[in-house]
RNA sequence: GGCCCGCUAGCUCAAUGGUAGAGCAAUUGACUCUUAAUCAAUAGGUUCUCGGUUCGACCCCGAGGCGGGUCACCA
């Protein structure tokens, strides 16, 4: 490709100005990719030191040689004085450069274009109009950069754009990377809250030979030496069970899973999940431990477990206790359905049908009763709600109550209309289990349903060894998220989500 | 996958079927307290792609791409 196939591009215009620029510097022997620049203060903590000045706390000597770096977000040229934004993680400041300051310095300040990368050496001062800002004595070019930046003002709303250069989104949207750091700390949170309550971290393969644990349809890969035909993982259930029978009684993975599934607001192919088991406990324990673990994480990031979403949701309360509703009778005020009296699918398409629900003519019975929860019950649920006791058919992972061999002892959590959690007391009978499975397995067969859950013989071979009582949890990060940030699509809360490309 | 909407300068947006424009960004010049700096001038376009209708298409029609919404499915 010749220079003069492009020449008139107006990009290449752009990037050709840049580019410019950075031949002058290295014609005047600048590096315009130094590695270093050793920073003294944030934006931030320059206007607190100039604050704390100025209430007599400190000496004006602080105010000296402050060293900044950061990206230039905008100039402002005066002649002979101009006014540069810096941009770093924790907010803006502006420098003065002046040229009977800077000398010779001063012509820098003119190769300077917007996004570069710069640091500054100066004083803390505040302009006649009050605005903090360095006196600028010393000036480094950190990185030039060689393609503008959006547009100051209106920053970057093309939404495409702003998933798929998710970089220009943070340099040019407060709000999405406040959305990002809110993410941060709420994984972070997570991780502390369990470590306290004696839960150990763990990682098992996202690389399995059978995809099991959940109901959804898997990704396959190929691992060449082995010759053999691998899954990316659809849950992390089956392996921390293991090493519940394995004796670490206490374990959680904050992991990402993958499910080859449809992509909308609400659903990313590749999405984070924090899985817990704890021996000794049932589904009981699990509710308490959601409800401290959501109102904790909401009181951690945002400093109050409500959140106010106004219009017909308005405030969101998530402390504890939540409602607990049984499942039966929920479906049962929601939709008139009571599936306790219908066996037969026919029966239980019908009945749905005649509350106005949609039915696939090829569903199982387990996948009727989720369709209901999903039309008639989940949007009904805005305030925290634990639905309570699932039947046995569409829980094979959970144990059966005491006196009710068709119900399993599982609850999920709904806030806002949307599943956040799912949890059961654990089956850890082998001999049930291996039935659950083969019954699974059959009705993938019977309905050609790829979602059903899996056998999975070595899971089954550990269960025989003997897995204590336990607890076990399943908790979306991404919803999540999305609830403590009040977004209502996860790709708002992925930085990278997947999107179509572009050929 | 069905249906609906969108795609125009680097960014944000205009433009009855009749010469594609503005603000910011860019380039050149003036300016030592500006902060969406100001002022003057200049330059910048495969109107997502391909095809069709028309004397003439950003605009109408068809196919495709990407994105958004919604329904179906899923966490």
């Amino acid at each position: 490709m010749s220079d003069t196939a492009n020449i008139n591009s107006d990009e290449d215009r752009l990037i050709r100005s840049r580019k410019n620029n950075l031949n002058q510097l290295i014609d005047l022997g600048i590096d315009p990719y130094p590695k270093v620049f050793s920073r003294t203060h944030s934006a931030e903590e320059a206007v607190k030191d100039l604050e704390d000045l100025e209430k007599s706390k400190k000496s004006e000597e602080i105010l000296d040689n402050t060293r900044i770096a950061g990206r230039v977000t905008g100039i402002r040229g005066q002649g002979k004085m101009v006014f540069v934004d810096i941009k770093d993680r924790s907010g803006t400041i502006q420098a003065a450069m002046k040229k009977d300051i800077l000398e010779e310095t001063f012509n820098l300040v003119n190769l300077v274009d917007l996004g570069d990368i710069i640091g500054i050496t100066g004083k803390i001062f505040r302009t006649r109009r009050g605005e903090p800002s360095i006196e600028v004595s010393d000036l480094q070019i950190l990185t030039k950069s060689m393609r503008p930046l959006p547009d100051k003002w209106s920053g970057l709303k093309d939404v495409e754009k702003r998933y798929r250069q998710r970089y220009l989104d943070l340099i040019s949207n407060d709000d999405a990377f406040n959305t990002a750091v809110k993410r941060s700390e709420i994984v972070s949170f997570i991780r502390n809250f369990m470590n306290q309550r004696g839960y150990l971290e763990v990682e098992t393969p996202v690389l399995v030979s059978v995809p099991a644990g959940a109901n959804a349809k898997p990704f396959s890969t190929r691992h060449n030496s082995l010759d053999r035909d691998l899954y990316l993982r659809i849950a992390t259930e089956l392996n921390l069970k293991k090493l519940i029978v394995g004796g670490m009684e206490k374990v959680y993975e904050l992991g990402r899973v993958f499910r080859n599934e449809g992509i909308d607001h609400n659903h990313n192919p590749e999405f984070t999940t924090i899985e817990s088991y704890e021996a000794y406990v049932d589904y009981n324990s699990i509710m308490e431990l959601v409800e401290q673990l959501v109102s904790g994480a909401a009181e951690s990031v945002n400093g109050s477990s409500k959140l106010d979403f106004g219009g017909s949701i308005g405030m969101i309360d998530l402390s504890p206790p939540w409602t607990r509703l049984d499942l039966r009778e929920a479906i049962k005020d929601f939709s008139g359905v009571d599936f306790i009296d219908i066996e037969s699918e026919t029966e239980l398409a019908d009945k749905m049908r005649e509350s106005g629900i949609h039915v696939d003519p090829n569903a199982s019975w387990a996948s009727m009763i989720d369709k209901i929860i999903s039309d008639k019950v989940e949007p009904n649920l805005n305030q925290p709600t634990f639905l309570v006791d699932y039947p046995v058919k569409m829980s094979p992972l959970a144990k059966r109550k005491t006196n009710d061999d068709n119900t399993a002892e599982r609850f999920e959590a709904f806030v806002l209309g949307s599943e956040l959690a799912n949890a059961f007391t654990e089956l850890n009978d082998p001999i049930d289990q291996r039935e659950r499975f083969e019954e699974q397995e059959a009705l993938r067969k019977e309905f050609n349903d790829e979602e059903l859950d899996r056998l999975e013989e070595d899971f089954l071979v550990a269960v025989e060894h003997g897995m204590p009582p336990t607890g076990g949890l399943g908790l979306g990060i991404d919803r999540l998220v999305m609830l403590l940030t009040k977004k209502l699509t996860i790709r708002d809360v992925v930085l990278f989500p997947q999107l179509k490309s572009i050929d």
